[in-house]
DNA sequence: GATGAATGAGATTTCATTCAT
DNA sequence: TATGAATGAAATCTCATTCAT
């Protein structure tokens, strides 16, 4: 395509601020915000101690711009095209399977991005784009109940809510070892979520 | 009860061991294991600094041990007795109130213990705890399966770990502030999970 | 005498804080506050680092807090209990040698106080203090204005001021190494400054 | 002048060493010289970091020089053409008059050569100046008393540090805020002076 | 010459842990 | 056994200086 290669071309216009956001996501996912030294990730980064506080105001802030960054890498990703044909139950199963490409092609993204808790320090901006992110994993819930084809006696946030979290936990306990996740399982808790919903 | 009357009676062994686990809790739950100094710990248990480390290792060993009471407790409080009487939905119900009546009563240890990513420094017993403790949520799964109530399509692990997953994250939704949850959106996520696991 | 012999009966109740006042005062009187790092003053007080941190919330307030126990010490040299006898001159000519006493016992307060610039790090309470000791300088001024001995046509205020910045700039210029002082230098000075007051 | 006129016209050779110095001592006016950044210098004198370095060695090269042009500046102050006429007290309270000049019309060279401790990082040079301009200020002192018009049972070097130290004293009482400076203040203060002088 | 992004040594500060009492 | 003052290793952050452009 034309515009990847436009891209591959375009040079980044501040390679040593994304080298910092991903060294520093690398390090977060693995061991946690606490686990992690600035120095470290400047090392990681190959790049001199200082540079991050050229760039970030202190760690907290890089933080912030991480999670930002990540959860709007998340929120495209959720948005990408795909085809809008198909009757809702494909609809459904694109955006399942939209999650689970996201938590397989950005494991270290989704890792730091929902299976830690940031609550102590995400600023306002970054908890009003969590909000929003979530806001645009309602709309499709609404959308198909106004279709009738959601059930409507439960609120849409509580329906994203329950598929989200039954999502998250899926990937948390298959992080932590406690289960495998074989397609089938990952396909057979989707089928569960749409008939959580569906009326 | 006679044990209960008694253990009313009986004074802790260890008055202070228990004094430094409920501080921890309380701090840990507010502000994260690593946003916490062992000895703001020991101000709140009314404790010597160096107490805690006659019945502590170090921070890393009260934090295990500490996840390890809360998750026990936790087990214990899903296992009280209750009616095993009434239909295998009334038993599901009893159960999910179990849970909401846990994150309720228990809010500090619910917390801690699900709203929290602790895998950088849970030793193995924790995690074979961690690990029992979900198993007893999947037994009931899989009775459920064997009666016929459950279908039988989807393992008992993937059944219980979606739904326990939609639960904490209702409970995750409304702690970070991003919906409210009444009695009904409570019973609502509940009848969904319901479907999404009845035959 | 006998009190003397209950202080040094008596222990210091703070040993550390102490030292580390002592210390801190030793190299900022040589090198000024920017001039010296904080490990530095532990090591020269034999203490911890993070023991000064014990003491003092950070740098700055041990600045400030140094900075008032100094001015507080030389407000009490110069109350010290003196000849009440004697004529206007020579009341005078005790306050002066009052002044270069300090300078001379306490060459590093004197420094430390007098010869480096403050006002950045200065918090209230210090500013307050310093104003304070400088109001017990006036008040021998307005008295012996009051007695007829010392002119009225100008401002106790600027006496004060005036003859305590000549008796400082002689101190400074002899640290700078610009003059050398002898006794007569001295008392020639107080001579000059009595002749500026006196009516 | 024609010289005066020739200066205005020319140009100023290194216009970016100018600006450099003036953003110095504007900021070193301010804050101390510990307490600004070099980056900071260059950002308020237009000028990239690195332009700081191509005219002066480092930060206390930098501060030499600017203490050595605000000395000589000052001595040029001093040294201002004047009515050569008029006797000696109007002599003197020209000269008084000259040094509440230079205070008030280039307060922040004031505050950086006489409020501020240099001694910590001044050089040879600087130093050989300020005794150099001291010398200036301690000569009419000397030509007062061959004269017969000042005391000489006083060294003149005790006589100039004396007066000038009381002139200091009231400018930094005035800039801590510890007291307020009217025209008769200050020529109340003159008077003094001139009586501890004269014979 | 001029620049300013980059650097890393060094400053400040924190906090898990120890140990004398 | 209990204490909490003391510790110093390690974290965060700053800033004088360099160097590629």
């Amino acid at each position: 395509m034309a515009s990847t290669a436009q891209q591959t071309q375009q040079t980044d216009p501040q390679p040593k601020r994304t080298a910092i956001l991903e060294a520093a996501l690398d390090r977060f996912a693995e061991l946690g915000v606490n686990g992690v030294a600035v120095p470290d990730i400047a090392n990681r980064a190959q790049v001199g101690t200082g540079t991050i506080y050229r760039y970030f105001q202190n760690k907290e802030a890089l933080v912030n711009a991480l999670f930002q960054e990540e959860k709007l890498r998340f929120g495209e990703y959720l948005a990408q095209t795909r085809d809008r044909q198909g009757s809702p139950r494909e609809l459904f199963n694109q955006h399942w399977q939209q999650m689970v490409g996201f938590a397989r092609e950005h494991p270290k993204s989704f890792r730091f991005l929902e299976l830690q808790d940031h609550l102590p320090y995400l600023d306002n901006r970054s908890r009003a784009l969590e909000r929003q992110v979530l806001q645009r994993l309602v709309k499709p819930s609404r959308n198909l109940q106004q279709q009738g084809v959601f059930r409507t006696d439960i609120r849409a946030e509580i329906i994203m809510a329950t598929v989200w979290g039954a999502f998250v936990n899926l990937m948390k306990a298959e992080r932590a070892g406690y289960i495998e996740l074989s397609d089938k399982d990952i396909n057979d808790a989707r089928d569960a979520c749409w008939r959580m919903c569906a009326s």
